[in-house]
DNA sequence: AACCTGACGGTAT
DNA sequence: CATACCGCCAGGT
């Protein structure tokens, strides 16, 4: 898988994340079966625009620093709830196989 | 090839 | 809960 694929295939899969749902940037990785999270972060930052790139947050359910209150603000009207500036995984977590 | 960098993650303190 | 550390892994210099 060369690197234009690796891109391809990381936006699917972004893509395929429902309104009202959210994945890790781990979690898409390990769904690709390439990389690892950082590679993930690096493919958003040059070429989120296009896809829902608010639905990748860190593990921990904070997000970035780079776009942090936007990507809360996004996610509040894909009517994710948000607590103490962090999103609840456990709750809205997506499984890619579901 | 060596070294730096970082939209990350898990563990330890 | 906050910080520190270390592992990871590919791209850029």
């Amino acid at each position: 898988m060369d690197r234009e694929e690796y891109v391809e295939a990381v936006l699917r899969a972004v893509e395929s994340i429902p309104e009202g749902r959210v994945s890790t940037y781990g979690d898409i990785a390990a769904y690709v079966g390439q990389g690892g999270p950082r590679q993930v972060g690096a493919v958003m930052r040059e070429y989120g625009g296009g896809v829902p790139w608010w639905r990748v947050i860190r593990a921990s359910g904070v997000p970035a620093d780079e776009v942090g209150d936007e990507q809360l603000q996004l996610l509040r009207g894909d009517g994710v709830r948000i607590t103490d500036g962090k999103v609840n995984l456990r709750a809205v977590r997506w499984d890619p196989d579901e």
